[in-house]
Order: structure tokens, then C-alpha cells, then sequence
DNA sequence: TTGGCATTTTGATCTGCGTCAAGGCTGCAG
DNA sequence: CTGCAGCCTTGACGCAGATCAAAATGCCAA
């Protein structure tokens, strides 16, 4: 399948009004003239290649970013000096708010991929919200999400198995390339086992004896990075999860 | 040692400006007369016995509360059934964000003494928000915050030991009775070791024989829940995080 | 005071996942 | 083509913390 950029070019979404993402990503619910001021302080800057940071953790907060294209890791380092991944961000996603509150980013992101994103200055954004009080609400809505998100993990991490850990980290990849009509089953995992593993709360062998195993009973097939799963709801079975 | 709300009587905290929390809760750097306007929409509720719910998880999302006096715990139940506690709240802290994404509560939150909230309707708390701009802000960090701490709770959990995650824990505590001008060595532990354990990852088992060390070498005294800490640097040596 | 229930502590044993080690696969550079 | 480096897989073994069990302690009500 080609990559998201290629069917539909970066340089044809010129504005947030005609993005493919704009259901998921910030616009939702903002009538059209406020989607124009929305899109003035919205600035698209050029790919970020494999590798490349988009922020550092500790260094000076100014904006969050919408992910057009690609995929974004996210990881802070403790004092302690332990890597943890706080997050994986996808087309529609918004990162960077873990810098509001202490005026730093907290986190290192980082691009897994060829990625694009969209940069929203935080000042002005809050602005606009002032004047916008769909805006406003939307940005508390996403927050909370990021919030109830978080916690959702905390329990995924501290109360299931490895099995669960990976069959629900695996759902809910498949349930956020369903949200953008792509399909539910077949995916490309942007992410390492490490990376997954450091995620989870696991380490890499354990991800790939875990893998192992839910090819051997059918429930996936994997290639490397590239992920069918073959029995979604035996899947989902295993995570005792609902996603 | 008294509860505080004996020593600050509930009557005597007729409002937010001479409230001795202001500092740590919502008014933080917002002007004398704004924080009137702010006053009156807080609610102030007849106390909340031990074992009261304040809210339920599932249910209608309408305010979020400010901790007067006691202390809060907060869990949720996932679709597995698996219980986690999310966090504890004591005097001057903010609960209930998690309901603004979803319009419900994500959580249950439960007093663990006898407790008094403000309870601040949130329509009017966005409303408000509108017209204060550091309101809006003081709110978005409130809600980063969450966020941030949420992410180091994570890795607390899946990268640290369990003497290192009791070690923080005890020493999280201790900065939280320090910011209000109590003792950073003596306090009472608000929870049972049940709620430690589940909140921290852990068994009641594994929590009970580590504050059992901690004793044995001298860097705590423990009896039941009132807790007293020798030796904090040695604590903080062992938590191997800064606190 | 006594009884009963919840909470905590302590001990013995078990086990899932981490750790250590080795080998395979893939893609790129020369 | 060959060699090398990153990434992934697979196997053998050990251990931190879970589980199971039971006793000790605290607390309140009658």
C-alpha cells in the first residue's frame, strides 16, 4: 500500500479545511469561518526524515503538532536515566502538550518515519481559544483524553500479561488505521520491538516470543514489520479488552 | 496531630481569596478581583464522610473538585474488571478532568477520611475561562500536569523495582505535606496498603515486606499508617529519583 | 470486656518474564 | 559478490515478586 502522503500530496492540502484529517484532528466541531482563523496560525513546515527530532524533552515549549503523515515516537528519560515511550503519534494525532505545563517539553519526539506535521504555536492557540469557545473546549477534550489515555495504559502495564499487553497494543494500532479508513487487519507497524517493548513495559524477546506465539496460533501473521491479523476477535479475546 | 480542617475551620473558609490553599490550587497568579468572579461559582458541599463517593465512573460529567481538607482516591475498573487506582488526591489538588473528554466520569472517587471539596461546575468554570486568560492557562497546565505525572507514574511502574516504587511513592507524599507547611518527615498514611499495592503495581504482600526493610534499616518508622521518615536522603537514594 | 471482621505482617513456594547467549535475516556499502 | 551492522528470533536459566497460607494486630460494636 503506498504511504498516506502519496495518495493524497502534502502540497494539495494547502489548509485545514480541505484536510482528509481534519475529523480527527483539531477542527472537529468548529463551524468553517473559525476553521480559516484556525488555519492562519497553523504553519506546515517541511518532512521530517526518519530519525529526525521534532522537539527535545527540556527545551523550551512553543508549540504542539498535529501529525499529517508518518509516525512520531515520543520517550522522556527519568533522572534516573531510565527511556521510557510515553507514546506513539499517528495522522490526526496531536503531540506536544506535555510541554504546557512546566513551559518544557518533557518529552523527546522523534520521527519513526518520513513524517509530516502540522505546527501550532501554543500562545496563539490559546488566543483563539479565548475567542473560540468550541475551540477552547475541543483543546480541554483533547487533554482529558490524553489523560484518561494514559491512565488506560497505567492499567494495561501494571495489571495484564504480556499477551495482553501486546494484543491490546496491537487493537488499538488496528483500531486507529480503522478511524482513518484504512484497513482494519493489514498495517504497517512503524515502531521497533524494542520500541514496543519499552512501550509495554516488556523486553524485546519477550514482544517477539509473544508474537511468536499468536502467529503460531493464528490469530496474526507477521512479516518483519508488516502486521495482518488473521482473527480479530480471537485477538481481542486475548487482550480481554474492548477496542 | 490534628486534621487540618480542625485547625482551619470549614466556616472560617468562607471563600477562595482567604482560603490557605489558593496558593496550590485554582487562583494561582490570578488578580484579587478575579478571583471573586472565580469565587462565586465554587460550591462549597457539607463534608464527605469516609468511604463517600463524590462521583462515579460512568456517570453524567458536570465539575471538577478542589481538595479542602482529608484526602481522595480515585480508581477506575476496566472492561476486564481489573481495578486501578488512578491517584490520591490531599487538600489543595484537583480531581474529575478525567470526565471532560467523554462527558462522563472515568473514575470512581472515594474519600478515604472525612473530606471537604469545592465543587467548581465546569460549563461555568469554560465560561469563566473565556474572559480570565490566565484562568484558561492556569487550567491547560492543571491538565498537562495530569499528563506529565501520569507519564512518570508509567515509567515509575514498568521500569522500577518495588523498593524503588515504594521509596517514590513515600517520597512523593512527603512533597505534597511539605508544599502545604506540614512536616516533610511525619505524616499519616490517608490509604491501606491495598490501595499502595494497586496503585503502585504491587501486591499488599510485596508493599507490607518492603516498608518491613525500609524499617529494618532504619530509613522509616512505620506503625499502621502514621509514618515517619529518619533518614530522607537515604529514601531518596533508594528511589533513585529526585523528589 | 469480648467477639468479630478488616487489615497487616510474615513465611513458604511457585512462576512469568527478565537476563544472558547464540544464531538468523535483511539491507546497504564497498 | 562479500562483509558488516541493525534488528529480530529462539533457547536455557534465574530471580523478583506473585500466590497461597496462616498468624498477628487493630478497631469498633455490643
Amino acid at each position: 500500500m503506498l504511504p498516506e502522503e502519496q495518495r493524497c500530496p502534502h502540497n494539495e492540502q494547502v489548509n485545514c479545511a480541505n484536510c482528509r484529517l481534519n475529523s480527527i484532528c483539531l477542527p472537529l466541531a468548529i463551524a468553517d469561518d473559525d476553521i480559516i482563523k484556525l488555519d492562519e496560525i497553523v504553519q506546515r513546515g517541511k518532512p521530517l526524515h526518519k530519525g529526525d527530532k521534532l522537539y527535545r524533552q527540556g527545551s523550551d515549549f512553543r508549540s504542539v503538532y498535529a501529525v499529517r503523515s508518518g509516525a512520531i515516537k515520543a520517550y522522556s528519560v527519568s533522572p534516573s536515566g531510565e527511556e521510557q515511550v510515553t507514546g506513539f503519534y499517528l495522522p490526526g494525532e496531536i503531540l506536544g502538550v506535555d510541554g504546557i505545563s512546566s513551559h518544557r517539553y518533557s518529552s523527546t519526539a522523534v520521527a519513526l518515519d518520513t513524517s509530516a506535521v502540522c505546527e501550532i504555536p501554543f500562545e496563539q492557540l490559546e488566543s483563539l481559544s479565548l475567542q473560540l469557545p468550541k475551540l477552547q473546549r475541543h483543546f480541554f477534550q483533547l487533554m482529558s483524553r490524553e489523560i484518561t489515555d494514559d491512565q488506560k495504559l497505567l492499567t494495561l502495564v501494571s495489571k495484564n500479561s504480556a499477551e495482553e499487553r501486546v494484543a491490546s497494543f496491537l487493537l488499538s494500532m488496528s483500531a486507529r488505521h480503522t478511524r482513518r479508513q484504512l484497513s482494519e487487519q493489514r498495517f504497517h507497524l512503524p515502531m521497533s520491538r524494542q520500541d514496543i517493548g519499552n512501550f509495554l513495559g516488556l523486553t524485546i524477546e519477550t514482544v517477539s516470543r509473544v508474537l511468536g506465539r499468536f502467529k503460531k496460533n493464528l490469530l496474526i501473521e507477521v512479516d518483519g514489520r508488516d502486521l495482518f491479523i488473521a482473527d480479530l476477535d480471537g485477538l481481542r479475546a486475548v487482550a480481554r479488552v474492548n477496542h
